[in-house]
Order: C-alpha cells, then sequence, then structure tokens
DNA sequence: AAGGTTAATGTTTTT
DNA sequence: CATTAACCTT
C-alpha cells in the first residue's frame, strides 16, 4: 500500500473521519454526532485495516446491535473491498457469543447444543421456577423478577456474585435464591436465555486463561458500533477480549443513548479512558445529513442535559443554510393533529414528495394508531416499523417448538409448548401427571409422557394422542438423518396435524399463518443444519420487509434510531406523554435527559423538514383530557423555530396557545394556569356556523360537502363514501 | 378440557 | 377503549 497518494476511500473522508480510520493502533474512542458518518467511519475503518495487511478478515472482530447495523456492515466492507470478505467475526454481541459460547458451552454446564430461549420462554421458565418456589405470583409478578434477573445478567452477575443486599426487594428477599433457581432449570434443560449469552461467555473469559489468551490471539482488532447502547457485561466481554492487542475502537454518541432502561449505561464511555491508557479520542461534528435550522433546534435542546461529553454539530451540506425552520404546530385535539399531518402529507404527495422519505415518529407505539386511521381515510401508503418479528408469531413459534422438541427431546419448554397444539385433549390434569412424572423420574417431560403410556399412568383419549405424538418425535427424529432437515420439518408439519389446524382455523389471519409456515419452510432450506437455523431463527430472523413501495414510515422514536427522513413529523410534544410521565416517575433528572435525548434522535433524523405538534385536548383510554405542551418545546431555540396553531386552537383558547408558544413561563407556574383554561373544553354548537356547500371532514368519512343543514344534523356529500346525514359535532369546517 | 366472562392494565425493545 | 390474562362455568 502506498503512503504517498493515498486511495480515494481515505480522500472521500473529512479530516476527523480520516484521523478515526486512521488511527489503527491502540484504544480509540470515537464520539459521533448524528449523521456525522459514524457508519461510514467504522465501514472504512474495517476495509482500510484488511487492505493495509494489518489483519486477515478473520483476526478482526467488530461488534453491533443489531442484525441490520451487522449485514449493512457487512455489505459496505465488501462494496469497499471489491468482494465479500470471509470468515469475518462480524455480528451481534449476543450472535458473536452464541458461536463462541458454542464452543465453550461445557465450562458453564452446558452442552454445545444447547437451545436459546426467547423472552416468552424465559418468562414461561421463571414462573414455572416461581410457582415451585410457592411465591405468590399475584403478588408478585414473574416479569418483575424477569427484569431484576435481566439487570442483574446486564451487569455480569451470576448468582454467586449478586451481594445479599441487592437482594431484599423481590418476594421477601428472595430474588436472588430464585435467580439461581432459574439458572439452574436453564441448565437441566440445556438452555440459554439471551443474557445468558453474554454472561456465560464473560464468566468464562474471566476465569479460563487458555480460551482467552486464544481469542486475544486470534483477534488484533476491535471494532464497536453504538458503543453509547452497551450494558456492563457487554463493556466486560469488550474488556478482556480487547487487553490482548489493546487495538480497539468504539464508536458511539452519548447524546443518542436512549436504552438505560434496558441496561446500557452511557458510563461505558467514561470507563473507556480510565481502563484504556491512553485512548485517543476523535470527535465526529461535521453533520452531512441535516439542514441547519434542524441541527440548530436539535443543538439548543439537548443543550438542555448535564454531564455531556460535549460535542457540537456543525452543518457540513452545502445547502444546510438555506433550509427551512422548523416548525411547531398547536393543535385543538389529537383529531386535528392527526388531520394536519394527513393533510400536509397529502400536500408533499401532490407536490412529487416520494412518500418513502416521510415518517411519523411517536413515543409510544399505540400513538401510531390514530395516524394509520388518518391515513387510511386519505388512502395514502403506509407501513408501520416494528411490531411483531417473524419468530414471534405464534404459528412459527409452534413450528420451531416442535423441531426444537424433535431435536432436543429434553426441551421440555419445547415439548409443554405443542404438546396441546393441534388440540389432543391433553389438558391440566394430564399435564400435571407428566410434570410429576418427570421430577420423580429425574427425566425429561417427554420420556416420562413415555413412561405414563407404558404404566398406564394416562388413558382414552389422551394415551392416544400422547402415543400418536411421541412415534411421530420418534420418526420424524430419525427421518432428520435420511431425509434432511427441510424435508423432515414440511412432513412433520402435516403429520403432527399442525398445518391442518390453521387450514381449519376460519380466522382472517389463518390464511396468512400457513403462508408465513411455508416461508419458514422455505428458510430452512438456506441452512445445513436444523439446529444452525434454529440459533438463526432466534437471534437474526426479522421481517420481511421486502415491499419496495413507496409509504410513509410510522414509528417509535426508537425505532427510528439510524434512519433519516426528508420529512419527519413528530406528533404528541405533550407533557406526560412526552416526556413520558413513568419515565420521570421512574427515574427523576435521568429519565427526563432520557425522554429529551430522544427528543434529540427524533429531530436529527430528518434532513430537510421536521414538524412537531402538540395537541391540547387528547383522548386518554376513555375520556378526554387537556394536556400541555412539553417542555422540551420551550427548549427549542425560538430563531429557528415557527410557530403555528391551527384556527380552532386559536379560536377556542386564546391564552392556551399565548401561553404554550411563547414559553416564557416558569414550568411550575405553567401548569395549573393552562388548565385553568382547559377546564371547559366544550367547543361551541356550530350548526349554523357550517353554511350549504362547506367543505367539511369527517372522522370516518373522509371529506366532502355540505348539500343541507337541519339544527344538529348535516347532510353531507362524501368523496369517498357517498351521501351521508352526520352530527355537525363530528365534521370539522375545512 | 374448552370456551366464555370478568378483571386488570395500560412506555420505549434488539437479541 | 381495548387488549390480555386469569378465572369460572359447562
Amino acid at each position: 500500500m502506498s503512503i504517498t497518494a493515498a486511495p480515494d476511500y481515505l480522500t472521500r473522508l473529512n479530516p476527523e473521519q480520516r484521523a478515526a480510520v486512521e488511527t489503527v493502533d491502540g484504544p480509540l474512542l470515537v464520539l459521533a454526532g448524528a449523521g456525522t458518518g459514524k457508519t461510514r467511519v467504522l465501514t472504512t475503518r474495517f476495509a482500510h485495516i484488511l487492505l493495509t495487511q494489518r489483519a486477515f478478515p478473520n483476526q478482526v472482530l467488530a461488534v453491533t446491535f443489531t442484525n441490520k447495523a451487522a449485514r449493512e456492515m457487512r455489505d459496505r466492507v465488501a462494496a469497499i473491498l471489491g468482494s465479500p470478505a470471509e470468515g469475518l467475526w462480524l455480528g451481534t454481541f449476543h450472535a458473536l457469543c452464541a458461536r463462541m459460547l458454542r464452543r465453550h458451552a461445557e465450562h458453564v454446564g452446558l452442552a454445545s447444543n444447547f437451545t436459546i430461549l426467547d423472552s416468552d420462554d424465559q418468562l414461561r421458565l421463571l414462573k414455572q421456577v416461581m410457582e415451585a418456589a410457592r411465591v405468590d405470583i399475584k403478588r408478585w409478578v414473574p416479569p418483575a423478577l424477569m427484569s431484576v434477573i435481566q439487570r442483574w445478567k446486564d451487569r455480569g452477575l451470576t448468582p454467586e456474585r449478586v451481594s445479599a443486599n441487592e437482594d431484599t426487594d423481590f418476594a421477601n428477599g428472595r430474588a436472588r435464591a430464585l435467580y439461581e433457581a432459574y439458572q439452574a432449570r436453564l441448565r437441566t434443560l440445556n438452555a440459554a436465555d439471551f443474557g445468558d449469552l453474554l454472561l456465560h461467555m464473560t464468566e468464562i473469559l474471566r476465569s479460563q486463561p487458555d480460551i482467552l489468551a486464544d481469542y486475544h490471539r486470534r483477534f488484533r482488532y476491535i471494532l464497536v458500533d453504538e458503543y453509547q447502547d452497551t450494558n456492563l457485561v457487554q463493556y466486560l466481554w469488550l474488556r478482556l477480549l480487547a487487553q490482548g492487542h489493546r487495538n480497539i475502537c468504539c464508536v458511539g454518541d452519548d447524546d443518542q443513548s436512549i436504552y438505560s432502561w434496558r441496561g446500557a449505561e452511557v458510563e461505558n464511555i467514561l470507563r473507556f479512558e480510565k481502563d484504556f491508557e491512553n485512548a485517543r479520542i476523535v470527535r465526529l461534528e461535521s453533520n452531512y445529513r441535516s439542514t441547519a435550522p434542524i441541527l440548530a433546534a436539535a443543538s439548543g435542546l439537548i443543550a438542555h442535559n448535564e454531564g455531556r461529553l460535549g460535542k457540537t454539530l456543525r452543518p457540513g451540506r452545502q445547502d444546510a443554510q438555506t433550509g427551512e425552520k422548523v416548525t411547531v404546530v398547536g393543535l385543538w385535539d389529537s383529531d386535528e393533529e392527526g388531520r394536519m399531518v394527513g393533510d400536509r402529507i397529502e400536500r408533499l404527495r401532490h407536490d412529487g414528495h416520494p412518500l418513502a422519505e416521510i415518517a411519523i415518529l411517536v413515543r409510544a407505539g399505540y400513538q401510531t394508531r390514530s395516524f394509520e386511521e388518518r391515513l387510511i381515510t386519505l388512502g395514502v401508503p403506509y407501513r408501520v416499523v416494528g411490531g411483531l418479528r417473524f419468530y414471534e408469531r405464534a404459528e412459527i413459534r409452534d413450528a420451531i417448538a416442535y423441531m426444537r422438541a424433535t431435536v432436543q427431546p429434553a426441551d421440555d419448554l419445547a415439548f409443554e409448548r405443542i404438546v396441546n397444539v393441534p388440540r389432543r385433549g391433553v389438558g391440566d390434569a394430564a399435564l400435571r401427571a407428566m410434570h410429576e412424572a418427570s421430577r420423580s423420574l429425574g427425566v425429561p417431560l417427554a420420556a416420562a409422557a413415555g413412561h405414563l403410556l407404558e404404566n398406564g399412568g394416562l388413558k382414552g383419549r389422551v394415551k392416544e394422542a400422547i402415543g400418536t405424538l411421541l412415534r411421530g418425535f420418534a420418526r420424524w427424529r430419525q427421518m432428520l438423518d435420511v431425509d434432511g432437515h427441510v424435508v423432515t420439518v414440511a412432513t412433520l408439519l402435516d403429520e403432527s396435524g399442525y398445518t391442518e389446524m390453521w387450514k381449519q382455523d376460519k380466522s382472517a389471519e389463518a390464511p396468512g399463518r400457513l403462508e408465513n409456515l411455508k416461508e419458514l419452510v422455505r428458510a430452512l432450506a438456506d441452512f445445513e443444519t436444523l439446529s444452525g437455523f434454529l440459533d438463526h431463527v432466534s437471534l437474526v430472523m426479522e421481517n420481511e420487509e421486502r415491499a419496495e413501495t413507496d409509504r410513509v414510515s410510522l414509528m417509535t422514536l426508537h425505532g427510528a434510531k439510524g434512519l433519516e427522513f426528508d420529512t419527519v413529523f413528530l406528533p404528541g410534544w405533550e407533557e406526560g406523554i412526552f416526556p413520558n410521565q413513568r419515565s420521570m416517575d421512574e427515574s427523576g433528572n435521568k429519565g427526563l435527559e432520557e425522554e429529551r435525548r430522544l427528543a434529540y434522535v427524533g429531530l436529527t433524523r430528518a434532513r430537510r423538514r421536521a414538524i412537531v405538534s402538540h395537541a391540547s385536548n387528547r383522548r386518554i383510554y376513555a375520556n378526554w383530557q387537556a394536556s400541555v405542551p412539553s417542555r422540551f418545546l420551550d427548549e427549542l431555540p425560538t430563531e429557528h423555530i415557527e410557530h403555528t396553531g391551527s384556527a380552532a386552537l386559536a379560536r377556542d383558547n386564546r391564552i392556551a396557545a399565548a401561553t404554550s408558544f411563547t414559553g416564557q413561563f416558569p414550568l411550575v407556574a405553567r401548569r395549573p394556569r393552562v388548565i385553568d383554561v382547559w377546564e371547559q373544553p366544550s367547543r361551541p354548537a356550530r350548526a349554523d356556523q357550517i353554511p350549504i356547500g362547506a367543505r367539511v371532514f369527517h372522522t370516518k368519512f373522509g371529506y366532502g360537502t355540505v348539500t343541507a343543514a337541519d339544527d344538529d344534523k348535516l347532510d353531507v356529500r362524501f368523496e369517498t363514501s357517498g351521501d351521508k346525514r352526520v352530527l355537525d359535532r363530528f365534521v370539522e369546517r375545512v
């Protein structure tokens, strides 16, 4: 590699990016603001290491959080290299740990073919453990203990490492003991949950110097993406592995740390400098994504957080200065907010703006619904990102349980899941008998069922059904070696009656479920072995979102991290919703600051246009409630913001508008005053105000023209729904 | 053992 | 309001 003439993958970078790429040896922390080319730096650095022949592809460890990020990095490295690199250790923390743990499972009491449990299995198992320990599971709900255990695992704490004084709060101080019992159950089932993958692997690296040394020899360079999201155990794992060559590069942004509730510790950024002496730090501050006003708004907002590492986003784009201001819209109620967003989207669409470049980002999943409804009435195509993933669907999980029970006769969780699916007449009584036999004989459930059959412990229909099922498993197990996994699974799903069950099902979802099952069998063909596939399913598989169609994206702010759109709508900026009340109740100022970071993430998703909105009245569960504009609105620098209010808001609520828009009132004084005005939010009757010929909007029927009026009833000719008689208060004049 | 009824409970979520 | 899980009835 020539030193004088830099290759173009380097010359295309700005000086700070280039420093981040070329500072190859020694520990490096890259603080990368939103839109500053973080991924680009990471992938270029990866390629640079390979191209300068500092390491072979299999000597670089590259860690991401999501499979999507891993895939993207893989693709982009390949693009720079000109060919796909083989044998990379590139993947998510979990996938990489799973791969390692398969080799060393015996050190933590597992066999290398251990099963990876998903959260559903985890919870069921924990519940069983709690019931066995006679914990009152109404008083002490399993999910609460699950999250305690997960936080322990996030911190690298095995049951032995949990100190006694951490144990006081749950189930009268039995949390630690229950954790221990849960881990013991996992071991007997030869299973690991997601947290275990990291916990076990870290434990092994801590206790087995020879294994650690082996990985030191192997990994000469380590790259870490989204470093601010790492939890303690992930940090420990990285630190252990990096001790060898100390060539570790972590890229992150403390301002985008939004997963502390999941165990992520931003403190890992500070720890990095302490643990890795002479670590270099590079800041990426040139933003190539957004216009100047958007960056100014986001920067002004995030400046309200304390204890930041301090970064300033500079506009790096040529055209950044000419951008439009961030729009803040105040609306009367949530319906009007929905209409505002819908109308603006229609206008953008009309002007030729691609829908795929528009996103509506909300704080919580349930908020997407009202926007969906609006977009449906308007006939605007949209997609909701997030929600159920492929392997979380019931039919997929059932099918997988069948496979697991086939491959692993000891997988009680899988057996239990499908023993009565489809209905075989196996109920509580039969299941209890099997559990009892399993415990007294010390064998897995399936084996216990076999014993019961021989000893006449089961009768009638149940006996027949269980017999057929067990013979089925034996047959499919044999078949696996002879006919291969694809054929076996297809046969298994038919012979077990599982596909038939969905064919008989008359519900609307049934055909889709059958389709998913077919897709599952198709996907099997991409794998050498069934266990390889099972790993893939639990760690990697995601929604088949191949829809290349032009659609508006609807998602949570969390889901939007890492994405960007020309136009971003940020509705629901109201106290309690955003910042979220619970977040503040549970974590106080830390919670508030994380909410603010979330707002920062939201704003920085926008390339050219950001529309923030808030409504004065919102339907919460059953009834309408007045809401107060978010404090974040007051934190946006006024010179980069343009305020708009709807006519309804201005007419009905001048004071509220004035109060929220100036933002001059101290927080404490502001709230009661505003609520006073909203005590009587009933709108004036407007029948006489809507003349014949007026254009109106109805929530259900969409747009139309008034053809007649009678007291409070209007006859309206709707554009899409035809002639209807509606009450005036259900329409909005537009 | 299955289906219907009531009561509780409403963030964010990758792996 | 609307979803879901626990509960009760047949």
